[in-house]
DNA sequence: AGCCTTTGACCAGCG
DNA sequence: TCGCTGGTCAAAGGC
């Protein structure tokens, strides 16, 4: 009961700062219409605000769906169903206990970022699926020898038009240590996004070294990067920088004409 | 050295 | 029973 009440505050906490974030995107797209030259800093800084946004509501929509069946809460869903819908799947284990999964807790999403969740994750396998012209990738939690997460998630495309689609499946929620140090709970702890173009399909590590930047970059730590790997990819970039740990009011600020001189811009 | 992806093989469910 | 298919393993190689 009291996890229940936990959970649900946890999942209103995520939707209020949801709010926030595409509060400051509105915020930064009436700036677009005032300030011509400022597009495409408005248009960087605007893609992973609205990153976040979702991110913030999908992490909710995690809160709620795993404590569902405590909260009772049914409403809120609504909201996102258009966007991401649940399996309730049936469960089958051989004898061996090592495959043939296909139930557990799981949902699906269609996303055009597959790889960017904020999680840190391990292909295991990738199998052509008949029907489609697109292979399907399986990944479980990199934390899943160390800590024995069970998290997994299969990414299929479905589409390669102007716009790529996938669907992905999450199995199972996180258990792992990581996934609580980038709950977006609070503002201060690294968002799961980066502020690199993400070219789906491509590893990120080797898309990440392809365009090593020159000089300072907005980054976080990402989903699949460590510090020590931005580190040494980005040397120009600070901690906190990569952590993401910075205040929008200066960057709004920076974008209004003042406080600019302290803050790298992209 | 340790982590990752790739990829072929294996295994189980299903029709 | 058999072939197809999806899910997983594990070796190999790359970074």
């Amino acid at each position: 009961m009291e996890n229940s009440y936990l959970d649900q505050e946890a999942a209103i906490r995520e939707v209020d700062r949801g709010c926030d974030i595409f509060k400051q995107l509105q915020v930064l797209l009436q700036l677009k219409s005032r300030k011509g030259e400022e597009v495409v800093h408005i248009q960087e800084l605007a893609e992973p605000l609205f990153r976040e946004g979702l991110h913030a509501l999908n992490y909710a929509l995690c809160i709620m769906r795993s404590g569902a069946s405590q909260v009772g809460a049914k409403s809120e869903t609504a909201v996102l169903d258009s966007m991401v819908s649940s399996d309730t799947n049936k469960i089958i284990e051989n004898e061996r206990g090592k495959r043939r999964r296909i139930g557990e807790n799981s949902w699906t999403t269609d996303t055009t970022m597959p790889y960017d969740d904020g999680h840190q994750w391990r292909k295991y396998g990738d199998k052509k699926i008949s029907g489609t012209n697109f292979s399907r990738g399986y990944f479980r939690c990199t934390y899943n020898k160390e800590q024995g997460c069970q998290a997994k998630k299969v990414v299929q495309q479905t589409s390669s038009n102007d716009r790529r689609l996938f669907k992905v499946k999450y199995i199972n929620m996180h258990t792992c240590h990581f996934h609580e140090t980038i709950s977006p709970s609070s503002s201060l702890q690294p968002s799961p996004f980066c502020f690199i173009e993400q070219d789906c399909g491509v590893n990120k590590m080797q898309h990440l070294q392809e365009s090593k930047p020159s000089g300072p970059q907005l980054l976080n730590q990402g989903s699949c990067l460590n510090d020590a790997t931005l580190t040494e990819t980005f040397p120009n970039t600070s901690l906190v920088e990569r952590n993401c740990e910075w205040d929008w009011d200066p960057l709004l600020r920076s974008l209004l004409g003042f406080d600019s001189d302290d803050f790298p811009l992209i």
